[in-house]
DNA sequence: CGATCAATTGAGCCGTCTCAATTTGGGTGG
DNA sequence: CCACCCAAATTGAGACGGCTCAATTGATCG
């Protein structure tokens, strides 16, 4: 694996663009300009690689600079299931931070770049910087609220909920990073789509066949127009009546 | 909600039966004792009523002493969707701690107890307790695992296998618990285990009467006794065989 | 320009849900 | 203590959504 120190000025925490979305998120100009301090080494994961596996030692964590990855869960009889795509800007390795152990898998949807955060590093510091404490904390809830977030779709929506869902998800994210959340390109096969959705890949097709059959999106393969999101939003199961959220 | 100070000297940490596999799992029995200091307070709640609901201030986290809870999430058009039982020994309230509002809301399934913890304690104590701070990490750790096997759940299993390995969860929660693994009685509702696991409650009825046809448990509303153990693991999908998790 | 992989589309089947009827059990008041 | 009531659980029949299997088309890349 490609390691290597930061280049001079280009990207440190201090001037990255991904700062106000990254770890640093809320964090003043002096606190952030403390992080370059420990976070100095970035690595290079061409698609198709992996950053981290199952059982390796959990040292550190990762913020996406470039690229895309996705979350792998393996089960004991082999049965795998990806529980997230992560995208610039969005931290990799917090769910192995309890256990000093990864449980999964982060593997590159194409090349990619991360910044190395050593977990020493943090122990180190965070006395002297205690912002980054709550920082941690707010993290790993937000992996928590992730996660729970994809128990209810998985739990409770169906097929075409699911897929609305996460066309709208991707675009909010990729909006966040100041991208047009009308046309993106999904960086993931249907096949992965699927198995996150806990749906076949012919599902997938089928349900995004009929969302440009009924000019909700355009699509053709892997590059996504969305042309009515209110009733994207409405399939989703996004009630755009607040009334609804009352009733039974 | 009934809040009372902590009985003289019953039910202290440092005397917890629990605190083997509670919040103090691991620490030394002098580190206990100081967690006295903040766990003054213990809270009742009656079947069916809630600790803390959606949007609440989470300004602590709870130990349950007695009883067992269930987790609830709610979405925008009003689906709920349960991600969680708890019981004996068990923490809730993990989940609010990155946003320092509640996101779920905790309800007793039966007439239950809880030590509190402040969170304003925490954040006063542990920059002398730095153990306290690696548990907190732990406890999050454990749950954004806990909530990823459930994604890995609802995303690959079938019916049979859900309800096969919801059934081993709790047997196997229990026995950490020092009861049976084998005799017990289920805290909640067809519904509630149906909603949980992604099912009908029909489905879940139909698939532990079938088990019970097989010999596989013995059941009589909610008292469950489990009779081929390896059986319910081989539906489950938790191979014995070691050479099965590599083969696809 | 063929080879290979990803995506689409169709046909048929199976598992789970829906709707509905019945049974069981627990709690309450006469 | 028994009769009644209500909620929970069981069981059945039928419908339907999503899966499986299979064939075809469309990209991408040496």
């Amino acid at each position: 694996m490609k390691r290597f120190p930061i280049s001079p000025e280009s990207s440190r925490c201090s001037s990255c663009i991904l700062s106000d979305i990254c770890l640093p998120v809320g964090m003043s100009q002096h606190d952030i300009s403390l992080m370059d301090e420990f976070v100095k080494e970035r690595v290079r994961i061409p698609k198709g690689k992996q950053l981290f596996s199952l059982g390796d030692e959990a040292e550190a964590i990762y913020g996406l600079r470039s690229g895309a990855m996705k979350i792998l869960l393996h089960d004991s009889s082999g049965q795998m299931q990806i529980t997230g795509f992560v995208l610039p800007g969005e931290i990799i390795g917090i769910d192995g931070l309890g256990n000093s152990k990864h449980l999964s898998q982060a593997v590159a949807l194409e090349d990619s770049e991360v910044c190395v955060i050593r977990v020493a590093d943090i122990d180190r510091i965070s006395p002297h910087l205690p912002i980054l404490q709550q920082q941690f904390r707010r993290l790993m809830g937000m992996e928590i609220n992730r996660s729970h977030q994809m128990v209810m779709t998985l739990g409770t929506l169906r097929s075409e909920q699911r897929v609305a869902a996460f066309l709208l998800n991707i675009s909010s994210r990729l909006a966040a990073l100041g991208y047009s959340s009308r046309d993106f390109i999904l960086r993931m096969s249907r096949e992965e789509i699927g198995n996150y959705l806990g749906l076949t890949l012919e599902t997938v097709s089928r349900l995004l066949s009929r969302f440009a059959r009924e000019h909700l999106i355009r699509i053709k393969q892997r590059e996504v127009q969305i042309l009515d999101m209110a009733a994207l939003q409405a399939i989703a199961g996004i009630d755009v009546d607040p009334d609804n959220h009352l009733g039974k």
